[in-house]
Order: C-alpha cells, then structure tokens, then sequence
DNA sequence: AACTTTATTGAAAGCGATAACATAATCGGC
DNA sequence: GCCGATTATGTTATCGCTTTCAATAAAGTT
C-alpha cells in the first residue's frame, strides 16, 4: 500500500495524495477529505525511508553520550545526566523530530561521523564528561551541525557550536553567599578539577562573595568531582586542624564524600559543620542529613539546545547564546555556626 | 558522490561496488581493493534512507519509554530502568542496530504504532511502570514483533513477546533466608500492589521460606511500590506495637521509606529493627545505614531482550525463554536481631 | 465578454541504494 | 586444448516518495 494505490483509488495524481499528506496548500476540500478518507481506510502511512531519500532531511537528531574510560557505566547511574538525556528525548519528540541515541567511546569518533555521513541525523548532540574537542571539531570539519552538553567548556570555536551554558561563577557567588548570611565566617572550598573552567569559575564565584562578605577566603582543597575528593579533602582538613564551620562543595559528588568523612568522625553535620552542594542530583535527597545544593536547571537547559540543534538542522546559521543560573535549595546540611557543642573545639 | 560515482570512478559497474560495500563474495581481490581505495579517498558513506527503502529493513530498533501518568519524570530520576535504557542502547549498538527512543504516554499507542507503520524500525521495545497490555495487543495484531521489560508481567499472548524474567519467588525466598538465618524469628514484610504480579511472587517467597524454617508469617503491610508505603507500614506497625525485628521490604524504594520513618521513631537500624531490600537501585548505597538487598541482574536482561528483538526483526518466530535470579547484597542494614538495647523492649 | 489572476491538478524525472537475471572470465581435469 | 564448473562482473527494473514544470479550471476585473 503506498502512494500510488492510494492516488489510483482515490482516482488523482500522486501528486495530488502528496499535498494532502504534508498538509500543503492548493487542495480542494472535498479532493482533500475524500482523500484522508482513503487513507486512514486503508490505514496507510507513507514510508519513512523513501522520504527521507527524496527530501535528503530525516527529522531525526543524534544524541551521542560518550562513555567515560574511567567510569564502567554510561550514564546509567548518572544522576545527573540522565534527567538531561531523557528531557532530550522529550523535546525531540515534542518538536516532531526522531531521536538516535548511541554510546560511544571518546578515542574513535568514526561511529559519530558515520552517522552524519550515512545521512541517519541531520544534526547531533554530544553529552560527555571527558574532552572532545577533537571531535567536535571533525564534526565541525565537515560541515555538520554539532551541539554539546557538558559542564567542561569548549573553548574554540564555540561560535559554531551551542552549548547551553550555566552562570557558574554567579551560582557559587549565590550558594556562598548562603553559608554566609547562616554566619559562618570560616568557609572553605573543596574544587574540581583545575582543568575544568566551571571548576574554575565556581572557585571565582566562592573567591568573589567571600571577598565581597570582607571574610578571608577559607581553607582550599584542589580535588575532582567526585566522592574520593570529598572524603580526602575533610581528612586533611582534619589531621591539619583547619576544618572550617562551613564547606562549599563544587559539586554533590564531592559534598557526598565529605559527608562521608566527616561521619566517620563523627563530626555533626550540620551542627558541627555545615555543607553546601552543587548540581543537585537526586542522591542529595537521601542522604542523612539532605543536602543543601544549587539546583542546575539541566531541564531547561536540554530543552534548548535541542531547539537550538533543530533550528541548525533545518538551515540557521545562528546560535543563540543563552545562559543560566542554578537555584538555591536549602536541605539539611546547612545552619548556623556551632549551634550545638557535642565534642571538643 | 554516490555509487554510481563511485562504480565510474573505478571503472566498475555499480553492483561490483554494491558488492564490495555488502562485503560480499565474488570480487576479486584486486577489484575490491581498488574500489575500497576509491571509497575511503572520497569519503563515501552509502546512503542509509535508500539502502533502507530498497532492502525494507532498518537495522533499527525502536524503544518506547511509557511516561507514568503519575509520575512527573519519565525515567530520569527512576534508578531502576536507568541502566535498563542504557543498557539496551549499547547492547544494540554492539550488534549493529541503531536505536530510536521515544517517551510516550499510556493512552495514546499511535506514536508506537507510527513507527512501525512508516518504516523507521524494525521491532520495538517498552519499558513501562503501568498496565501495557492493550498496546501490545495492538502491535501484534498488525504483525510487528514487540518486546516488554516491566515488572509486572502481561499475562496474554505472552508467546509472542519476549520479556525478560525475574524469578520473583525465589529471588524473595533467598532474601527471607538471608533475614532468617541472621536469627530473626519476627519479620514483617511489606508488599507492593496486589495487582502486580511480581508483588504476589515476592510474597510468596517470603511466605514459603517462613513456612520452610517452621516460622510463622509475621506482620503483613498491603502497599505499593513507593516511599510512602514504606512509611505508612512502619508506622502503622509502632502504633499496633507489631513491629517486628527485621522487615523484608519488597523493593528499595519501600525500605527507604521503611527507613525514613524508623529514624523519625529513633530505631535504629539494624541495631534493633534489620531491613531489607529488593532490586540493588543506586540509592541503596547512600542512605544511612546502607540498604541491603537483593540485585537483580537488570544488565543482562535489557541484553537479552534487545537479543531477542534482534532475531525477531531478522525473521525469528520463536521465543527463547530465560529466566534470571536476583543475588544477595549484604550492606549495613541487616544484622542480627537485638545486638544492642539502647531503649525499651 | 475578453483577459488576468489564482487555485487545483498531473506527468515524469529524480533520490541512492538493492537484486533478479544474464553474461563474461577463469580454472581444473583429462 | 576442449568442456563444464566456478568465479567475476554488468544491465536494469524497483523501492516509495518528492519535486520541477506545465496544464487546466475557477474566479475576479473592467
């Protein structure tokens, strides 16, 4: 059952079914509804395929998450990503576009460009923890468009590329403006990784509001998003004896560790300690106390860049910078200064 | 550039070149080197739209996430199926099949339905929280092979649907020996919905290993498979003064809950009330004690079932049954009964 | 009523692969 | 050195939809 036995029943030109299965103009009603009546008669659907080679477009976008070699699971149990990954998927949907999802590894880009190549996408997404630059850039190379979520800046050739982008330094400035407006005066910073611009731009934004509060910039641990870095940031802190009242924590990862460490000394949070997270993901709900963080508005954010990424499929040139903040929510890792004293200090 | 450019370029005709991209027999090793030269050197990819009209394949599954009226996320936050989707993506991937994911509502089956009617995939996928029964249905009925990874388990025509399966019974019955054999004599169990299935399983195994040790059955909570539940039988427990010394909870989510509202009653856990779990869902390893429980092998089974799919979508009428078991994982919320007595009884 | 417009419809040539069928070249075996 | 058996290669129709260009019908103008 295809176009022609419709047209054939229908007694017009194929032409003619054509107009009316893309909704076009220039069709009498009645040709028009005596058509769709065949049609859904004979429960037709055209085919995909044959569309997609005569139009050379696929209404179809690529999303390509990137298996970290560090990490043995995608993002499986990401708690971050995955609310991005299926948002995504939403708004694709939403949007009257197809979404392929594949997992790839960041050494071999090939699967990646096969794809554009083969004609499979018209546009692609890449979600990632690690550096792509290269492939964004061979992406680039041959003329495809190319959208990235990831919280590692790509610094070149952005112009080409929308990334939707969080204010970090401004969200930081917020949640240590937190800690400080509860009292603390003694703020530290465990950071990620120095290779990181959001890591970095986070620093800033703690530097920025503690300057700004005239306190004195806390103790410092340079780490990297995850728990190890939170547990061995507290442990230092602890044997040095320079354990503040109040620790921002980059990202929840890090503040789960260091909820971690300070529990094994049994140091109260947040009697004793106060913590504050970054991204909020689901787990900060879980844990004992809950965790307060800023929530990343990573809905949103998905949201846009697959309008960005569609909008490039079907020919703009443009890219819309678009930037956004995180939210502050209050859990139960953050008071006042020493409000009980249960030990020693 | 497309074969026929390519099939000039070498001087061959396009089914010689058609040949060599088939990777077939019947090319001499001097021609097929030549054409593969002349391929790589003009970056020629085949077209997949028209590869797929001619051969009427997609090499392309479909995966439809059923978005849960009551939920407000669709799989983003749900740590179970998580790793099912992603999962299913790389198993797919691995054997040559793209996958297209979807987020569709119980309701409306026609998005489904769209699918294979078009042509954009080959056999399909659900993974659902709720009753799917009637979409199903409505896919065989046209003839298009479809698979189902849920819990609850679809009664009808399961000959024909591959759906991966948990030995529920013996799964429970092992996580109530585990209970048992620590020395509880008093264990509870909450249940989810008595209209899921894998509910009533669970509960039997709990029933039949109680049964096994000469125990009695211990205090029964009717719920669902959520937080509240968890809650509201622990609850409902303290004020009958019922609760026992170890609970077995029919899914994490319901420990957690369990959890929750123990240390709202200060019982400390396990020190005088043991919990136990069902699934392995991230979460588990957060909370405080950590949850025991039981894993169920998710991983695997999302790689069957697109396995299964596969051969379907390839011609394969039968269907391979295979049945899986869950594993103990013994973390901190399970011990022996009365280790301490910090308070009363 | 003659003449523009404008709205409807159609014929046929692609789009870029596949595949059935036919044909030419090569290779042993005796 | 001839013949059947393989092995290589080519011709061409087909998959089902889109699209350019042209043609016809209906409607509006003065």
């Amino acid at each position: 059952m295809d176009i022609k036995d419709i047209a054939k029943l229908a007694g017009v030109s194929t032409k003619t079914v054509q107009r009316v299965l893309n909704d076009s103009q220039h069709v009498k009603k009645e040709t028009r509804e005596h058509i769709q009546h065949i049609m859904s008669e004979h429960n037709y659907y055209p085919n995909v395929s044959a569309r997609r080679l005569a139009k050379k477009k696929t209404q179809t976008l690529g999303l390509f998450i990137v298996q970290d070699p560090k990490k043995d699971n995608i993002y499986a149990d990401d708690f971050f990503y995955s609310s991005v990954i299926s948002q995504m998927i939403t708004s694709a949907g939403d949007r009257g576009y197809k979404m392929l999802v594949t997992t790839t590894s960041v050494e071999d880009a090939s699967p990646i460009l096969k794809l554009y190549r083969e004609k499979s996408i018209d546009a692609g997404m890449i979600i990632s923890w690690s550096d792509i630059q290269e492939t964004v850039d061979k992406i680039l190379d041959y003329g495809y468009p190319v959208g990235v979520f990831d919280q590692n800046n790509l610094p070149e050739r952005m112009e080409k590329v929308p990334v939707p982008e969080l204010l970090n330094k401004e969200s930081a400035f917020e949640a240590t403006r937190h800690l400080i407006s509860l009292g603390h005066q003694l703020i530290g910073i465990i950071a990620g990784e120095a290779t990181n611009q959001a890591a970095l731009e986070r620093l800033e934004g703690y530097t920025s509001a503690m300057a700004r509060a005239g306190l004195e910039a806390g103790p410092y641990y340079h780490g990297t998003f995850v728990e190890a870095s939170g547990e061995e940031a507290v442990r230092s802190w602890i044997s040095e004896e320079t354990l503040p009242t109040a620790i921002f924590c980059s990202n929840d990862e890090i503040a789960v560790g260091a909820l971690k460490a300070l529990k094994q000394h049994d140091i109260s949070v947040p009697d004793q300690v106060s913590l504050m997270g970054f991204d909020n993901i689901k787990i900060t709900e879980y844990t004992t106390p809950t965790l307060s963080t800023m929530h990343v508005p990573r809905v949103e954010m998905a949201d846009h860049l697959v309008e960005q990424m569609i909008s490039q499929a079907e020919g703009s040139e443009s890219v819309k910078k678009k930037y956004f903040t995180a939210s502050l929510i209050e859990r139960g890792s953050t008071a006042g200064p020493r409000r009980k004293k249960d030990s020693s200090d």
